[in-house]
DNA sequence: GTCTATAGAGAGATAGAC
DNA sequence: GTCTATCTCTCTATAGAC
């Protein structure tokens, strides 16, 4: 595999960063499976063996995705919490980064349910690889004095999956239920009025709704 | 195929429903293209080839899997909702129902995460051709003058997604979340404490939170 | 009803030319 | 860097014996 840091000319790292984006647009809609190199080559315009030259296997090319959609999440995600701000405004604006993100980026919020849901128990999912930072950055607030004295009605597996669930569920799953109609939830109505709905779960399951 | 409702032999019935039982568990755990007839066969302790004397081929399976699943739920959400009860009572136990009954057969959370993320734009997912009576259901009560005067503050899929959202992700994706950890989100408590905070956000979407 | 055996398609990996 | 050609494995579907 050629590394995303090795210096490539410019036209190979232009073939490189199209192989990475239409194998994440077809891995959000196929999965793992479901997608065949054979569709990420054409959908490039170059033959499949071409993307061994770049990734040396499929495994490979769907970690490099995965890798650049939650890098630039965790980026964003850094930005708003490691900052001197109080807490409660720290967590209210990760929540409206993460439905912003996933708004923007909606192959993400399909990429990490099907993760979920592909993991294999007592197997780790390729998303946990990546996940370390997350727990990390996580880690590093709930060590925290402040957030002890933030009265939690709820265990965090509750708020987390509420919040993430809804978010994911809204933009990743919702279009399949309303098909073909007016309804588009990355829409910038629908985007606000969902954002607005999950900060109110958000202050709800914090206990101060 | 063998149809569910043609007299069988007691045996042949027996086999037909433990097909039905291990499909459902590995379809699951491994969406459509996953899951193997050979796994399915070998989990029941038949031959593969034995599979097609009750389901035609592979798909027709994964049909007969999904009504039955969706069937169990569709029955215990007209029993709650196609009472006398106010309205405003009726929804509520139809989110106890849909937290209880995901909560008792979490198969039914993956299948349905994973049918949503399938779905092919422009092309109806295998899920949607059992989901008619549901919308009837549904479109039942909309249609009723109560509906019209529960002041709704925002839009039906967001309240869907928000509500199924957080339960599916709870229960169909946190396991992957947090592995191998003493967190069972269908343990009694987490289940209690999840159906509590769906009804809250219900009644907070629906304005009188 | 359940089995054995096999055909046939699909798709990832690999070798090597240009 | 990108290609053609091929090897190989997996899994569905089918035919037909018992």
């Amino acid at each position: 595999m050629v590394a995303a840091t090795v210096e490539l000319t410019p036209k190979a790292h232009r073939t490189r960063a199209a192989i990475l984006q239409e194998a994440e647009r077809l891995f959000a809609a196929h999965g793992f499976r479901g997608t065949r190199l054979e569709d990420v080559a054409q959908a490039v315009g170059i033959r499949r063996a071409s993307i061994v030259y770049y990734f040396a296997d499929k495994r490979e090319l769907y970690d490099a995705v995965l890798a650049d959609a939650l890098g630039g999440l965790l980026q964003r995600l850094r930005e708003v919490l490691l900052t001197p701000e109080p807490l409660r405004e720290r967590v209210d604006s990760a929540v409206s980064v993460w439905v912003d993100y996933i708004g923007e980026r909606p192959t993400l919020a399909r990429l990490v349910l099907r993760e979920s849901v592909d993991a294999e128990p007592g197997e780790a999912p390729a998303l946990l690889a990546h996940i370390g930072p997350f727990v990390e950055l996580v880690r590093g607030l709930v060590g925290s004095e402040a957030v002890a004295r933030v009265p939690v009605a709820i265990g965090p597996a509750h708020i987390a999956s509420a919040i993430a669930g809804a978010t994911l569920f809204f933009v990743g799953a919702m279009p399949t239920f309303v098909p073909d109609l007016e309804f588009d939830p990355l829409s910038r109505d629908h985007l606000d009025a969902h954002r607005r709905e999950v900060l109110r779960i958000t202050a709800r399951l914090l206990g101060d709704g």
